[in-house]
RNA sequence: GGCGGCGUACCCAAGUGGCUAAGGGAGAGGUCUGCAAAACCUCGAUGCAGCGGUUCAAAUCCGCUCGCCGCCUCCA
Protein backbone atom coordinates (compact mmCIF):
# COMPACT_ATOMS: atom_id res chain seq x y z
CA UNK A 1 0.00 0.00 0.00
CA UNK A 2 1.25 3.45 -0.75
CA UNK A 3 0.34 6.43 1.12
CA UNK A 4 0.74 10.25 0.65
CA UNK A 5 2.59 11.49 3.71
CA UNK A 6 2.71 15.01 4.16
CA UNK A 7 5.64 15.16 6.03
CA UNK A 8 7.73 13.83 3.26
CA UNK A 9 5.35 15.19 0.64
CA UNK A 10 5.68 11.56 -1.63
CA UNK A 11 3.60 8.52 -1.79
CA UNK A 12 4.91 6.14 0.81
CA UNK A 13 4.82 2.65 0.52
CA UNK A 14 2.63 1.70 4.28
CA UNK A 15 4.77 -0.15 6.51
CA UNK A 16 3.15 -0.05 9.97
CA UNK A 17 5.60 0.44 13.19
CA UNK A 18 4.59 -2.99 14.53
CA UNK A 19 3.81 -6.21 12.12
CA UNK A 20 -0.20 -6.69 11.42
CA UNK A 21 -1.61 -3.12 13.43
CA UNK A 22 -2.62 -0.06 12.33
CA UNK A 23 -2.27 3.02 15.16
CA UNK A 24 -4.56 5.72 13.84
CA UNK A 25 -5.60 9.15 15.16
CA UNK A 26 -7.66 11.28 13.26
CA UNK A 27 -8.25 14.72 15.21
CA UNK A 28 -12.16 15.15 15.43
CA UNK A 29 -14.28 18.55 16.18
CA UNK A 30 -14.68 21.11 18.75
CA UNK A 31 -18.44 20.37 19.52
CA UNK A 32 -19.68 24.03 19.74
CA UNK A 33 -21.94 23.52 16.57
CA UNK A 34 -23.61 21.81 14.05
CA UNK A 35 -21.15 19.86 11.47
CA UNK A 36 -21.13 21.30 7.75
CA UNK A 37 -20.18 18.77 5.15
CA UNK A 38 -16.43 19.71 5.17
CA UNK A 39 -16.54 17.73 8.65
CA UNK A 40 -18.21 15.29 7.14
CA UNK A 41 -15.43 14.52 4.40
CA UNK A 42 -12.74 14.33 6.82
CA UNK A 43 -14.74 11.81 9.14
CA UNK A 44 -15.97 9.86 5.69
CA UNK A 45 -12.32 10.11 4.59
CA UNK A 46 -10.94 8.42 7.54
CA UNK A 47 -14.03 5.93 7.92
CA UNK A 48 -13.35 4.59 4.70
CA UNK A 49 -9.29 4.57 5.31
CA UNK A 50 -9.56 2.26 8.54
CA UNK A 51 -12.17 0.03 6.65
CA UNK A 52 -10.04 -0.13 4.06
CA UNK A 53 -7.22 -1.39 6.49
CA UNK A 54 -9.23 -3.30 8.27
CA UNK A 55 -10.46 -5.31 4.63
CA UNK A 56 -6.77 -5.92 4.40
CA UNK A 57 -6.45 -7.85 7.46
CA UNK A 58 -4.83 -5.06 9.62
CA UNK A 59 -5.87 -5.25 13.40
CA UNK A 60 -6.60 -1.58 13.32
CA UNK A 61 -7.22 0.76 16.44
CA UNK A 62 -8.66 4.22 15.28
CA UNK A 63 -9.03 7.11 17.66
CA UNK A 64 -11.27 10.65 16.67
CA UNK A 65 -11.34 13.02 19.61
CA UNK A 66 -13.76 15.66 20.87
CA UNK A 67 -12.39 18.81 21.48
CA UNK A 68 -14.60 20.09 24.73
CA UNK A 69 -13.10 22.60 26.16
CA UNK A 70 -11.82 26.07 24.00
CA UNK A 71 -12.62 29.73 23.29
CA UNK A 72 -15.74 29.13 21.07
CA UNK A 73 -17.66 26.70 23.52
CA UNK A 74 -17.48 28.87 26.28
CA UNK A 75 -18.59 31.93 23.66
CA UNK A 76 -21.36 29.51 22.83
CA UNK A 77 -22.57 29.10 26.52
CA UNK A 78 -22.31 32.68 26.88
CA UNK A 79 -24.56 33.24 24.13
CA UNK A 80 -27.33 30.65 24.59
CA UNK A 81 -27.39 30.99 28.19
CA UNK A 82 -25.82 27.43 28.97
CA UNK A 83 -23.28 26.23 30.70
CA UNK A 84 -20.39 25.41 28.65
CA UNK A 85 -20.21 21.77 29.48
CA UNK A 86 -24.04 21.46 28.44
CA UNK A 87 -23.01 22.65 25.20
CA UNK A 88 -20.27 20.54 24.33
CA UNK A 89 -22.54 17.61 25.73
CA UNK A 90 -25.23 19.07 22.66
CA UNK A 91 -23.14 19.01 20.31
CA UNK A 92 -21.26 15.91 21.03
CA UNK A 93 -24.66 13.89 20.72
CA UNK A 94 -25.73 15.86 17.74
CA UNK A 95 -22.24 14.65 16.23
CA UNK A 96 -22.88 10.99 16.62
CA UNK A 97 -26.23 11.23 15.10
CA UNK A 98 -25.07 12.84 11.76
CA UNK A 99 -22.01 10.49 12.17
CA UNK A 100 -24.26 7.39 12.44
CA UNK A 101 -26.88 8.49 9.03
CA UNK A 102 -23.96 8.85 7.22
CA UNK A 103 -22.33 5.59 7.78
CA UNK A 104 -19.59 6.57 9.83
CA UNK A 105 -18.72 3.66 12.33
CA UNK A 106 -18.07 4.90 15.84
CA UNK A 107 -13.89 5.32 15.95
CA UNK A 108 -12.55 2.56 18.60
CA UNK A 109 -11.96 5.06 21.02
CA UNK A 110 -13.98 9.14 21.20
CA UNK A 111 -11.93 10.61 24.06
CA UNK A 112 -12.92 13.80 25.18
CA UNK A 113 -10.43 16.33 25.87
CA UNK A 114 -11.74 17.27 29.62
CA UNK A 115 -11.50 13.54 30.69
CA UNK A 116 -7.74 13.53 29.73
CA UNK A 117 -6.70 16.94 32.49
CA UNK A 118 -4.69 14.83 34.56
CA UNK A 119 -2.41 13.51 31.21
CA UNK A 120 -2.31 16.88 29.95
CA UNK A 121 -0.91 18.25 32.90
CA UNK A 122 1.62 15.54 33.35
CA UNK A 123 2.87 16.37 29.80
CA UNK A 124 2.89 20.07 30.47
CA UNK A 125 4.94 19.76 33.94
CA UNK A 126 7.40 17.58 31.71
CA UNK A 127 8.08 19.49 28.80
CA UNK A 128 9.01 22.63 31.87
CA UNK A 129 11.45 20.23 33.44
CA UNK A 130 13.04 19.78 29.83
CA UNK A 131 13.10 23.42 29.60
CA UNK A 132 10.71 23.31 26.23
CA UNK A 133 8.08 25.45 28.06
CA UNK A 134 7.84 28.35 30.54
CA UNK A 135 5.27 29.21 32.96
CA UNK A 136 3.78 33.41 32.92
CA UNK A 137 2.25 34.64 35.47
CA UNK A 138 -1.44 36.29 35.27
CA UNK A 139 -2.75 37.63 38.67
CA UNK A 140 -2.38 34.89 41.06
CA UNK A 141 -2.39 31.99 38.16
CA UNK A 142 -0.01 31.17 36.02
CA UNK A 143 -0.33 30.63 31.67
CA UNK A 144 2.29 27.27 30.38
CA UNK A 145 3.65 28.64 26.71
CA UNK A 146 5.84 26.24 24.61
CA UNK A 147 9.00 27.78 23.79
CA UNK A 148 9.36 27.01 19.72
CA UNK A 149 12.84 28.06 19.35
CA UNK A 150 14.05 25.33 21.72
CA UNK A 151 12.51 22.83 18.94
CA UNK A 152 14.63 23.15 16.33
CA UNK A 153 12.58 21.02 14.19
CA UNK A 154 9.55 23.13 14.00
CA UNK A 155 8.04 23.94 10.83
CA UNK A 156 9.10 20.29 9.27
CA UNK A 157 5.50 19.61 8.41
CA UNK A 158 3.74 22.70 7.23
CA UNK A 159 7.57 23.31 5.57
CA UNK A 160 7.60 27.03 7.53
CA UNK A 161 10.81 28.53 8.68
CA UNK A 162 10.74 30.01 12.23
CA UNK A 163 12.11 32.98 10.69
CA UNK A 164 9.31 33.35 8.02
CA UNK A 165 6.74 32.74 10.57
CA UNK A 166 8.52 35.85 12.85
CA UNK A 167 8.36 38.28 9.84
CA UNK A 168 5.14 37.21 9.36
CA UNK A 169 3.13 39.69 10.47
CA UNK A 170 -0.16 38.18 10.84
CA UNK A 171 0.77 35.95 14.15
CA UNK A 172 -0.83 37.17 17.44
CA UNK A 173 1.12 39.87 19.20
CA UNK A 174 0.88 38.60 23.14
CA UNK A 175 3.38 40.13 25.55
CA UNK A 176 3.09 37.60 27.63
CA UNK A 177 4.44 35.32 25.57
CA UNK A 178 8.56 35.28 25.04
CA UNK A 179 8.27 34.98 21.41
CA UNK A 180 4.64 35.43 18.98
CA UNK A 181 5.05 31.64 17.62
CA UNK A 182 5.13 29.86 20.87
CA UNK A 183 1.65 28.52 21.84
CA UNK A 184 -0.22 27.82 24.83
CA UNK A 185 -0.13 24.65 26.90
CA UNK A 186 -2.00 25.83 29.56
CA UNK A 187 -3.95 28.94 30.27
CA UNK A 188 -4.94 31.08 33.28
CA UNK A 189 -8.52 31.25 33.97
CA UNK A 190 -9.88 34.15 33.34
CA UNK A 191 -13.19 35.73 35.01
CA UNK A 192 -16.13 33.35 34.73
CA UNK A 193 -14.74 30.75 32.67
CA UNK A 194 -14.42 27.15 33.61
CA UNK A 195 -11.18 26.00 35.33
CA UNK A 196 -9.13 23.18 36.50
CA UNK A 197 -6.96 22.63 39.64
CA UNK A 198 -3.09 22.73 38.54
CA UNK A 199 0.59 23.28 39.21
CA UNK A 200 -0.07 26.84 38.20
CA UNK A 201 -3.04 27.68 39.47
CA UNK A 202 -6.57 27.80 38.24
CA UNK A 203 -6.86 27.15 34.33
CA UNK A 204 -7.48 25.42 31.52
CA UNK A 205 -5.75 23.39 28.77
CA UNK A 206 -4.87 24.91 25.45
CA UNK A 207 -5.79 23.62 22.27
CA UNK A 208 -2.55 21.34 20.92
CA UNK A 209 -1.70 19.54 24.02
CA UNK A 210 -5.15 17.21 23.97
CA UNK A 211 -3.87 15.46 21.11
CA UNK A 212 -0.47 14.85 22.40
CA UNK A 213 -1.62 13.24 25.37
CA UNK A 214 -4.72 11.80 24.17
CA UNK A 215 -2.93 9.74 21.20
CA UNK A 216 0.13 9.00 23.92
CA UNK A 217 -2.60 7.63 26.58
CA UNK A 218 -4.38 5.57 23.62
CA UNK A 219 -2.42 4.58 21.13
CA UNK A 220 1.00 4.88 22.36
CA UNK A 221 3.98 7.62 21.94
CA UNK A 222 4.16 7.07 17.92
CA UNK A 223 1.61 5.57 16.36
CA UNK A 224 0.93 5.03 12.17
CA UNK A 225 -0.84 7.51 11.18
CA UNK A 226 -2.12 11.10 11.85
CA UNK A 227 -4.83 12.70 10.26
CA UNK A 228 -7.21 15.78 9.61
CA UNK A 229 -8.22 18.32 7.42
CA UNK A 230 -5.50 20.04 5.15
CA UNK A 231 -6.09 22.92 7.47
CA UNK A 232 -4.50 21.62 10.94
CA UNK A 233 -1.40 21.25 9.35
CA UNK A 234 -0.44 24.44 10.76
CA UNK A 235 -0.11 25.90 13.21
CA UNK A 236 -2.17 22.49 15.21
CA UNK A 237 -0.39 19.13 13.56
CA UNK A 238 2.99 21.11 13.76
CA UNK A 239 2.25 22.09 17.43
CA UNK A 240 1.52 18.35 18.50
CA UNK A 241 4.66 17.33 16.82
CA UNK A 242 6.56 19.68 18.59
CA UNK A 243 5.07 19.02 22.45
CA UNK A 244 5.14 15.45 21.71
CA UNK A 245 8.52 15.04 20.29
CA UNK A 246 9.97 17.35 22.72
CA UNK A 247 8.46 15.16 25.69
CA UNK A 248 8.90 11.68 24.18
CA UNK A 249 12.26 12.02 22.39
CA UNK A 250 10.24 10.07 19.31
CA UNK A 251 8.42 10.28 16.63
CA UNK A 252 5.07 11.45 17.00
CA UNK A 253 3.39 9.74 14.08
CA UNK A 254 5.11 7.90 10.70
CA UNK A 255 2.47 9.04 8.18
CA UNK A 256 0.42 12.25 8.19
CA UNK A 257 -2.86 11.82 6.36
CA UNK A 258 -4.50 15.39 5.20
CA UNK A 259 -7.98 15.38 3.20
CA UNK A 260 -8.96 18.51 1.13
CA UNK A 261 -11.52 20.70 1.65
CA UNK A 262 -15.12 21.23 -0.26
CA UNK A 263 -15.78 24.47 -1.19
CA UNK A 264 -18.08 26.93 -2.50
CA UNK A 265 -17.79 28.84 -5.37
CA UNK A 266 -14.63 27.68 -5.38
CA UNK A 267 -13.43 28.99 -1.92
CA UNK A 268 -12.87 27.00 1.22
CA UNK A 269 -16.17 26.17 3.11
CA UNK A 270 -15.86 27.44 6.28
CA UNK A 271 -17.82 29.14 9.10
CA UNK A 272 -16.19 32.07 9.39
CA UNK A 273 -17.47 32.60 5.45
CA UNK A 274 -20.83 31.34 5.82
CA UNK A 275 -20.50 29.61 2.71
CA UNK A 276 -21.39 25.90 4.92
CA UNK A 277 -24.10 23.51 4.54
CA UNK A 278 -24.74 21.49 7.83
CA UNK A 279 -25.37 17.78 7.42
CA UNK A 280 -28.50 17.86 8.40
CA UNK A 281 -29.58 20.58 6.21
CA UNK A 282 -28.58 18.09 3.47
CA UNK A 283 -29.69 15.09 4.80
CA UNK A 284 -32.99 16.96 4.24
CA UNK A 285 -32.82 16.38 0.47
CA UNK A 286 -30.35 13.68 -0.11
CA UNK A 287 -29.97 10.24 1.38
CA UNK A 288 -26.65 9.84 3.55
CA UNK A 289 -25.29 7.18 0.93
CA UNK A 290 -25.71 9.88 -1.75
CA UNK A 291 -23.43 11.78 0.33
CA UNK A 292 -20.87 9.44 0.67
CA UNK A 293 -20.90 8.89 -3.03
CA UNK A 294 -20.71 11.99 -3.71
CA UNK A 295 -17.45 12.27 -1.47
CA UNK A 296 -15.84 9.32 -2.26
CA UNK A 297 -16.23 9.94 -6.16
CA UNK A 298 -12.72 12.58 -5.79
CA UNK A 299 -9.51 11.34 -4.53
CA UNK A 300 -9.40 12.68 -0.51
CA UNK A 301 -6.65 15.28 -1.06
CA UNK A 302 -8.36 16.89 -4.01
CA UNK A 303 -10.59 20.07 -3.31
CA UNK A 304 -14.61 18.62 -3.83
CA UNK A 305 -16.81 21.70 -5.10
CA UNK A 306 -19.91 21.20 -3.76
CA UNK A 307 -23.46 22.17 -5.30
CA UNK A 308 -26.81 20.60 -5.83
CA UNK A 309 -25.75 19.26 -9.38
CA UNK A 310 -23.27 17.51 -8.10
CA UNK A 311 -24.99 15.49 -5.20
CA UNK A 312 -27.72 14.82 -7.89
CA UNK A 313 -25.08 13.13 -10.07
CA UNK A 314 -24.50 11.02 -7.05
CA UNK A 315 -27.91 10.16 -6.81
CA UNK A 316 -27.93 9.07 -10.19
CA UNK A 317 -25.46 6.94 -10.07
CA UNK A 318 -26.07 5.47 -6.71
CA UNK A 319 -29.53 4.63 -8.35
CA UNK A 320 -28.14 3.00 -11.03
CA UNK A 321 -26.36 0.70 -9.09
CA UNK A 322 -29.53 -0.21 -7.26
CA UNK A 323 -31.48 -0.43 -10.53
CA UNK A 324 -28.84 -3.46 -11.42
CA UNK A 325 -29.12 -4.89 -8.13
CA UNK A 326 -32.57 -5.48 -8.73
CA UNK A 327 -32.42 -6.87 -12.10
CA UNK A 328 -29.53 -9.09 -10.35
CA UNK A 329 -32.05 -10.27 -7.71
CA UNK A 330 -34.72 -10.42 -9.99
CA UNK A 331 -32.43 -12.87 -12.07
CA UNK A 332 -31.68 -14.92 -9.61
CA UNK A 333 -35.16 -15.51 -7.97
CA UNK A 334 -36.89 -15.96 -11.35
CA UNK A 335 -34.80 -17.14 -13.77
CA UNK A 336 -35.09 -20.60 -14.58
CA UNK A 337 -33.12 -23.07 -13.12
CA UNK A 338 -32.30 -25.06 -16.46
CA UNK A 339 -30.21 -23.51 -19.18
CA UNK A 340 -32.56 -23.01 -22.39
CA UNK A 341 -31.25 -22.07 -25.31
CA UNK A 342 -31.36 -17.92 -25.46
CA UNK A 343 -32.72 -16.86 -28.61
CA UNK A 344 -30.06 -16.07 -31.58
CA UNK A 345 -26.89 -14.44 -30.17
CA UNK A 346 -25.94 -14.70 -26.86
CA UNK A 347 -25.45 -18.16 -25.55
CA UNK A 348 -22.61 -19.61 -23.84
CA UNK A 349 -20.54 -16.65 -25.36
CA UNK A 350 -22.46 -13.81 -23.42
CA UNK A 351 -20.75 -14.15 -20.25
CA UNK A 352 -17.15 -13.76 -21.26
CA UNK A 353 -16.73 -10.42 -20.91
CA UNK A 354 -18.12 -10.73 -17.38
CA UNK A 355 -16.41 -13.26 -16.54
CA UNK A 356 -12.94 -11.33 -17.58
CA UNK A 357 -14.33 -8.33 -15.40
CA UNK A 358 -15.20 -10.64 -12.42
CA UNK A 359 -11.82 -12.45 -12.66
CA UNK A 360 -9.24 -9.52 -12.75
CA UNK A 361 -12.06 -7.13 -9.92
CA UNK A 362 -10.61 -7.92 -6.86
CA UNK A 363 -7.26 -7.05 -8.33
CA UNK A 364 -8.33 -3.87 -10.09
CA UNK A 365 -10.17 -2.31 -6.80
CA UNK A 366 -7.43 -3.30 -4.52
CA UNK A 367 -4.84 -1.41 -6.82
CA UNK A 368 -6.79 1.57 -6.76
CA UNK A 369 -7.27 1.54 -2.63
CA UNK A 370 -3.71 0.77 -2.44
CA UNK A 371 -2.54 3.88 -4.26
CA UNK A 372 -3.15 5.71 -1.54
CA UNK A 373 -6.86 5.27 -1.26
CA UNK A 374 -7.80 6.38 -4.67
CA UNK A 375 -11.61 5.29 -4.21
CA UNK A 376 -12.83 7.46 -6.96
CA UNK A 377 -10.81 5.04 -9.27
CA UNK A 378 -12.56 1.94 -7.31
CA UNK A 379 -15.37 3.28 -7.46
CA UNK A 380 -14.89 3.66 -11.24
CA UNK A 381 -14.18 0.10 -11.26
CA UNK A 382 -17.50 -0.93 -10.09
CA UNK A 383 -19.29 0.70 -12.70
CA UNK A 384 -17.53 -1.39 -15.28
CA UNK A 385 -18.88 -4.16 -13.41
CA UNK A 386 -22.09 -2.53 -13.14
CA UNK A 387 -22.72 -2.49 -17.26
CA UNK A 388 -21.10 -6.03 -17.86
CA UNK A 389 -23.67 -7.23 -15.32
CA UNK A 390 -26.53 -5.39 -17.51
CA UNK A 391 -25.30 -6.55 -20.80
CA UNK A 392 -24.93 -10.26 -19.33
CA UNK A 393 -28.34 -9.90 -18.30
CA UNK A 394 -29.88 -8.27 -21.52
CA UNK A 395 -28.42 -11.61 -23.26
CA UNK A 396 -31.63 -13.13 -20.91
CA UNK A 397 -29.33 -15.84 -19.66
CA UNK A 398 -30.50 -19.23 -17.91
CA UNK A 399 -29.20 -21.82 -15.57
CA UNK A 400 -27.07 -22.60 -13.00
CA UNK A 401 -23.78 -21.30 -15.06
CA UNK A 402 -25.54 -17.67 -15.49
CA UNK A 403 -26.96 -17.56 -12.02
CA UNK A 404 -23.46 -18.69 -10.39
CA UNK A 405 -21.64 -16.25 -12.66
CA UNK A 406 -24.18 -13.20 -11.60
CA UNK A 407 -24.06 -14.57 -7.62
CA UNK A 408 -20.47 -13.99 -8.07
CA UNK A 409 -21.26 -10.16 -9.10
CA UNK A 410 -23.73 -9.41 -6.20
CA UNK A 411 -20.93 -11.24 -3.86
CA UNK A 412 -18.66 -8.81 -5.26
CA UNK A 413 -20.88 -6.05 -4.42
CA UNK A 414 -21.21 -7.23 -1.16
CA UNK A 415 -17.37 -7.50 -0.21
CA UNK A 416 -16.69 -3.65 -1.85
CA UNK A 417 -19.77 -2.65 -0.19
CA UNK A 418 -18.00 -3.47 3.32
CA UNK A 419 -15.02 -1.62 2.41
CA UNK A 420 -16.60 1.76 1.49
CA UNK A 421 -19.23 1.57 3.42
CA UNK A 422 -21.50 2.22 0.00
CA UNK A 423 -23.77 -0.33 -1.87
CA UNK A 424 -25.00 -2.41 1.07
CA UNK A 425 -29.07 -1.68 1.32
CA UNK A 426 -31.75 -3.55 -1.07
CA UNK A 427 -32.59 -1.82 -4.41
CA UNK A 428 -36.06 -1.68 -2.38
CA UNK A 429 -35.32 -0.02 0.69
CA UNK A 430 -33.05 2.50 -1.58
CA UNK A 431 -36.10 3.03 -2.77
CA UNK A 432 -38.15 3.50 0.14
CA UNK A 433 -35.75 5.52 1.48
CA UNK A 434 -35.57 7.86 -1.47
CA UNK A 435 -39.63 8.37 -0.91
CA UNK A 436 -38.35 10.14 2.21
CA UNK A 437 -35.82 12.19 0.84
CA UNK A 438 -37.84 13.29 -1.90
CA UNK A 439 -40.61 13.66 0.31
CA UNK A 440 -43.35 11.91 -1.63
CA UNK A 441 -46.30 11.01 0.57
CA UNK A 442 -46.81 7.64 -0.44
CA UNK A 443 -46.31 4.08 0.83
CA UNK A 444 -44.64 1.35 -0.85
CA UNK A 445 -48.21 -0.45 -0.31
CA UNK A 446 -50.03 2.29 -2.05
CA UNK A 447 -47.78 2.23 -4.76
CA UNK A 448 -48.29 -1.90 -5.12
CA UNK A 449 -51.97 -1.43 -5.15
CA UNK A 450 -52.11 1.33 -7.91
CA UNK A 451 -49.71 -1.28 -9.32
CA UNK A 452 -52.05 -4.04 -9.11
CA UNK A 453 -54.95 -1.36 -10.79
CA UNK A 454 -52.98 -0.93 -13.66
CA UNK A 455 -52.17 -4.97 -14.06
CA UNK A 456 -56.32 -5.38 -14.34
CA UNK A 457 -56.15 -2.71 -17.18
CA UNK A 458 -53.12 -4.19 -18.95
CA UNK A 459 -54.68 -7.38 -19.22
CA UNK A 460 -57.63 -6.21 -20.34
CA UNK A 461 -56.21 -3.95 -22.81
CA UNK A 462 -57.37 -0.96 -21.49
CA UNK A 463 -53.88 1.01 -22.49
CA UNK A 464 -55.33 4.13 -21.47
CA UNK A 465 -56.50 3.59 -17.93
CA UNK A 466 -53.17 1.64 -17.53
CA UNK A 467 -50.74 4.96 -18.83
CA UNK A 468 -53.18 7.64 -16.30
CA UNK A 469 -51.98 5.08 -14.12
CA UNK A 470 -48.33 5.06 -14.67
CA UNK A 471 -48.82 9.39 -15.73
CA UNK A 472 -50.31 9.96 -12.05
CA UNK A 473 -47.44 7.97 -10.35
CA UNK A 474 -45.16 9.36 -12.88
CA UNK A 475 -46.11 12.86 -11.58
CA UNK A 476 -45.84 12.01 -7.93
CA UNK A 477 -42.14 11.07 -8.70
CA UNK A 478 -43.04 7.18 -9.02
CA UNK A 479 -41.54 5.54 -12.04
CA UNK A 480 -43.44 1.81 -13.19
CA UNK A 481 -40.59 -0.32 -15.11
CA UNK A 482 -42.74 -2.96 -17.20
CA UNK A 483 -41.08 -6.06 -16.94
CA UNK A 484 -42.19 -9.88 -18.22
CA UNK A 485 -44.02 -10.76 -15.56
CA UNK A 486 -44.79 -8.32 -13.17
CA UNK A 487 -44.15 -4.44 -12.81
CA UNK A 488 -41.88 -2.43 -10.49
CA UNK A 489 -41.20 1.05 -9.19
CA UNK A 490 -38.63 2.89 -8.58
CA UNK A 491 -38.39 6.72 -7.24
CA UNK A 492 -37.48 9.27 -9.91
CA UNK A 493 -34.22 10.81 -9.50
C1' G B 1 6.03 38.23 0.40
C1' G B 2 7.02 32.69 1.84
C1' C B 3 5.27 27.62 1.13
C1' G B 4 1.89 24.22 -1.36
C1' G B 5 -1.82 22.66 -4.80
C1' C B 6 -4.92 22.75 -9.12
C1' G B 7 -6.38 23.62 -14.58
C1' U B 8 -8.49 16.47 -18.59
C1' A B 9 -15.16 16.36 -23.14
C1' C B 10 -21.30 20.27 -21.94
C1' C B 11 -20.76 19.20 -16.13
C1' C B 12 -18.15 16.07 -12.45
C1' A B 13 -13.83 13.00 -12.31
C1' A B 14 -9.64 8.87 -12.71
C1' G B 15 -5.17 8.58 -15.23
C1' U B 16 1.23 11.48 -13.71
C1' G B 17 6.28 8.41 -19.36
C1' G B 18 4.60 3.70 -23.73
C1' C B 19 -1.29 -0.52 -26.10
C1' U B 20 -8.24 2.40 -28.39
C1' A B 21 -7.33 9.08 -22.37
C1' A B 22 -11.46 4.90 -16.75
C1' G B 23 -16.16 5.87 -14.62
C1' G B 24 -20.70 8.91 -13.53
C1' G B 25 -24.19 12.76 -15.08
C1' A B 26 -26.33 15.49 -19.24
C1' G B 27 -27.17 15.22 -24.85
C1' A B 28 -28.22 12.89 -29.99
C1' G B 29 -29.55 8.41 -32.78
C1' G B 30 -30.88 3.17 -32.45
C1' U B 31 -32.48 -1.87 -30.20
C1' C B 32 -36.18 -3.78 -26.75
C1' U B 33 -41.48 -2.40 -25.34
C1' G B 34 -48.85 -2.10 -26.37
C1' C B 35 -46.64 2.72 -25.40
C1' A B 36 -43.04 3.81 -21.76
C1' A B 37 -39.17 3.10 -18.18
C1' A B 38 -34.74 0.60 -17.27
C1' A B 39 -30.86 -1.69 -19.83
C1' C B 40 -27.73 -2.20 -23.98
C1' C B 41 -25.41 -0.36 -28.68
C1' U B 42 -23.60 3.83 -31.52
C1' C B 43 -22.03 9.05 -31.63
C1' G B 44 -19.21 12.51 -28.59
C1' A B 45 -11.72 15.20 -26.14
C1' U B 46 -6.44 13.10 -32.80
C1' G B 47 -6.40 15.66 -27.58
C1' C B 48 -5.46 16.79 -21.57
C1' A B 49 -4.98 25.85 -19.81
C1' G B 50 -1.14 28.15 -23.42
C1' C B 51 3.81 28.23 -25.40
C1' G B 52 8.60 26.06 -25.64
C1' G B 53 11.98 22.01 -24.28
C1' U B 54 13.84 16.82 -22.83
C1' U B 55 12.78 11.80 -24.90
C1' C B 56 12.36 6.64 -29.74
C1' A B 57 7.81 7.96 -26.85
C1' A B 58 4.50 13.18 -22.52
C1' A B 59 -1.89 14.80 -20.32
C1' U B 60 2.12 12.54 -17.42
C1' C B 61 9.16 15.11 -16.80
C1' C B 62 11.57 20.36 -17.20
C1' G B 63 11.03 25.80 -18.12
C1' C B 64 8.10 30.04 -18.91
C1' U B 65 3.17 32.35 -19.32
C1' C B 66 -2.05 32.73 -18.10
C1' G B 67 -6.11 31.51 -14.75
C1' C B 68 -7.93 29.59 -10.03
C1' C B 69 -7.38 28.00 -4.96
C1' G B 70 -5.27 26.78 -0.09
C1' C B 71 -1.93 27.52 4.25
C1' C B 72 1.02 31.32 6.70
C1' U B 73 -4.95 33.50 12.21
C1' C B 74 -9.69 29.75 14.85
C1' C B 75 -10.82 26.20 11.08
C1' A B 76 -12.24 19.25 8.80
Amino acid sequence: MKIFNTMTGKKEDFNPIAKGKVAMYACGVTVYDYCHIGHARSAVVFDVISRYFKYRGFDVKYVRNFTDIDDKIIRRANEEGMAWDAVAKKYIAEYGADMDRLGIARADVEPKATDHIKEMIDVISALIEKGYAYEVAEGENKSVYFSVDKFPEYGKLSKKEQKELLSGARVDVDERKKSPVDFALWKASKEGEPWWDSPWGKGRPGWHIECTAMVIKHLGESIDIHGGGADLIFPHHENEIAQSEAYTGKPFAKYWVHNGFITIDKEKMSKSLGNFFTIREILDKYDAEVIRLFILSSHYRSPIEFSQEQLHDAESSLDRYYSTMLRINDFLSHAPETAIPPPGKGGSKGGVELEAVLERFKDSFEEAMDDDFNTALAIGHIFELVREVNKFLDLKPSGEAAKALIKRAKDIFETIGEALNLFNRTPAQWNIDLLKSKKIHLTESEIESRIEERKIARQNKDWAMADAIRKELDEKGIILEDKRDRTSWKVKV
